[in-house]
Parts: structure tokens; sequence; C-alpha cells
DNA sequence: ATTATTTACTTGTAAATACATGTTAATTTA
DNA sequence: TAAATTAACATGTATTTACAAGTAAATAAT
């Protein structure tokens, strides 16, 4: 484990307000306390509270009303993976159930890999995992992940039962997730992913394939996404 | 039309950086100049070149790195239609070729529609059209959009074929899209959607449901969006 | 009683300043 | 020559201050 860095004040002030959000202390459709009374709360200035609402309005737990004041925003969510922000985790990933169909392995990427690496990434090879995910006992996501092997020792090792990929990624190594692109698309299930989702084949299935970037410039981490959406939808704000 | 409002600095130069961006000024990879350097360049000091820079960097223009810069990231975006900001229609609406299926009518919201509803939309009943958007004369998506009849006057007569919807409620109504949320989900083809986007019945398609948010704040924009994504991916960043 | 107006309070925009922290290259030291 | 240090410069965080602009309720005028 590494010892955590210092927390700026807007981040916790973030993480604060958004837990609030979450366990109903601020409900639906609630005002939040003003911008000044924030201030005077937590002890911090009108800006650096603003860079906490600001980040919170981007990830859609607040609506901001120039003249009226923030408005909680906790809409429903079904599966929010889409916002998997620097400090959130969207959906809890507690509800979320994982078993590993590859265990994490050294590996050449693919020949026709869906992003474009660079030559450092291609040199070093890559670490493969694949895992399906349940939510009420019903598999949700079959994802297969991809990450280069720059400077994680002993990953291979490591147990992936309870712990995510991300908090191993973040209390052992010190990298965190800070945003990504992605592409998304309908596609019928193949064989595989019929087997592993426990739909029939040829069922529409939602394709994500997502390029997340971290902390440490140099290492991106790649997964491919199949999503059965019968039941659940994908959430996401724009 | 109306006369626009002074527009904010950091949103003059935003705009200033995504053009030059789009149009190769600054490449991929490339070094933006540095907020100090862009502080002289533009009379602006620097939180407000901040400001700017952090808008760029959340829709995936630039990516920052502390101590380095601000980088170009100018990815080739597959349809960029999940980040519609309030000041981008991301991949140019021009490259889109609209053909009206509904022309704008007044009528009773749906009984069963996606979203809840506010009383007073529902008593103000909505303006619906359906529409197929061509992206070299492939259909590419098929829109069914629903706008409560709040202060629009006239907007069933307006021509809407060459004019975006969002065009017109700007340039008409000074009603801007500011955000949303959006549910995606992976759904086979029925007739009617098959037809639009020649595509195979049961064909997976990809159905958004979005809720868009606009600076009234009574009044939102709701689309519900079927997507061919057979040749073009959607793309998106979180 | 109804309509204007004022007032208080909200968020939005902007400047000026300071220091922390990460990166890079030049410089110094061994 | 090679490693360590330093200096210059980049973005990150934070404070303080000021005014603009939107909202809503209290107040005054009709």
């Amino acid at each position: 484990m590494v010892t955590p860095k210092t927390i700026p004040q807007y981040r916790k002030l973030y993480e604060i307000l958004r837990k609030h959000i979450l366990d109903g202390v601020y409900k639906e459709g609630d005002l939040l306390p003003s911008e000044n009374e924030l201030c005077q709360l937590y002890g911090m200035t009108r800006p650096t509270v603003r860079q906490s609402l600001s980040t919170l309005s981007n990830d859609g737990y607040i609506r901001k009303h120039q003249g009226k004041g923030s408005i909680v925003h906790n809409l429903p969510r079904e599966i929010g993976i889409l916002s998997v922000s620097g400090t959130t985790s969207a959906v809890g990933d507690r509800k979320l159930k994982t078993t590993i169909i590859v265990k994490p392995v050294l590996m050449q990427w693919p020949a026709d890999f869906m992003f474009s690496l660079t030559q450092l990434e291609k040199e070093s090879g890559c670490i493969y995992m694949e895992r399906v995910r349940f939510l009420e006992d019903i598999p949700i996501f079959y994802d297969i992940s991809y990450i280069a092997n720059l400077n994680l020792p002993r990953i291979t090792a490591r147990q992936f039962e309870n712990k995510s990929l991300f908090q191993i990624l973040r209390d052992y190594y010190r990298i965190e997730i800070k945003g990504g692109d992605q592409r998304i698309k309908a596609i019928p299930a193949n064989t595989k992913i019929s087997r592993f989702l426990h739909l029939k084949k040829e069922q529409p299935v939602l394709h994500l394939e997502r390029k997340m970037e971290t902390n440490n410039p140099d290492l991106f981490l790649y997964s491919s996404i199949f999503c059965n959406t019968e039941k659940y939808s994908i959430f996401g704000r724009f």
C-alpha cells in the first residue's frame, strides 16, 4: 500500500456533499446550502466551494440555477458506469459481484487492437484479464481488460476476487483513473458473449470500447465491455 | 431572431481554441501555448484562461498534464452526439442531412412517457416530431422529439428542413441546451425502425433516451433516438 | 387589491496574487 | 563522463475582492 497524498479541499467538500446526496440527507429537488453558507460551514472561500459544486454539477448530482441556487438531482441511476470520474466509481461496486473468467496474464497485444498504441506500450506487452460482473445474480457486464505492463510489479499475482481492478491500481500503484474516451455500438451476441451473459445468440448487446487515462501520462487502461441491457439501462450525462 | 447576449471571455477563448484544433492549427499531440502565454495573447487573467482550458479538457479536445502543459487530443471522432455541450454541437450538423418524417405537431404527451413530467409540462401538452438523419446517404439516426409547449409561439409553423431544431430554438427563442441525462440500451429493430434505418428486423440498434436541460429551468427537450451503429460508432467522453 | 419597485440574496464572471507541485533542461558536482 | 542539484517553467490549489445578472419576496405606489 502507498500513503495517500493530501486531498484538496474542494475534493473533500465534493465527497461530503455527494455522500449526503446519496444518503438522502439532501433529497431530490432540495436546495443545497448557498455558496456563501458552504464557505462558512466548511471554512473555505467561494472559488473553492464553487469548484466542488461545479464537479457535482458535471457529474449530474446537482443542477445550478443563477439567482436560485443548487438543486439536488439524485435521479434513479440505472447502471452508471459511463461516468467513472476520478473521484467517483459510479453505481457502487459493492452491488456488483465479480467473477474472474481469465486471471491476469502477461501477453502480447492483439494484432488488431481497438485503439492505437504508443511504441512504449507495444514494447512492454499487456496484462490481460476477463471478468463477468453480476447485479442481483444477473450477469450484466462481460469485461475484457488490457493494461500496458509499465511499472506494475507483481500485478498478475494479486487477488482480484474481492477488490476491484481500480482499487488495486489505486492502493498498490497510486494509479487513478482520470477520464477517457469510449465508442458505443449495438451488436448481436456471439456464442461466447451469449454464454457469459445468459442471452440467446444474436440478441442485441451493448458494446463499449474504452480508453481510460490515468495520472501517469504514459499509462492507459483499455477495456472492451459487453452489456446485457435487457433489464437495466446504462446511464450517462452529457 | 433575437439579439444575442454578451458572451463571456472564457467562452470566446474556448471557441477560438476549439476552432483552431478542429481546423488543424494545433494538431494532435501538439502543446497548446501555456496558460501565461494565453493570458498575454488574449488579454485575460489566468483564472479566466483556465476556465476555457478546463471546458476544453472536459469536452475531450485537450488533456492537461501538471508541469507539462495542455496537449491537443483531437482524435477521430466517429459520431459524437453524446457530447452536445452548450457550446458545441459535436460532429458538424452540416454533414448530417435531415428528412422530416412527422412535421412538428401539437399533441398530448404519451401516457407511458419515458421520463417523469412536471405538472406544468403535462398541462401544456407537447410538440412532437420525427426525423431521420443521414450521414453520407446512409440513415443513421431515427429521432423522435418531444418539447413542452411553453412560450414557443408559432414553432409548429417554422421550417425545419435546413436548420436544426437546436438552431431554431437558439435563434428564435433564445433557448440553449446546457446538458442532460440519457439512458442507453441495445434493442432489436422493430418494423418501423428497420424501415427507417434500412436494417433487417431484429437487428441490433442503439437506443438513447435523453432528457435535455435548457437555460429555461422549466423547459426540457426529450428525445428517443435509434441509431444504426453498423458502420459508425457513437463516441463519448467520461 | 393590484401593480411597480425596491431590496436582499442567489449564482456568474473576472481580476490580482500567492504558493504548491510536477516536469524539464541547464548547471554543478563528484 | 555521469550523477546530482538547481533553476526555470508548467499546471494545481487557494485566497481575496469586485461587480454583473438572475430570482424572489417584501415594500411602496397606484
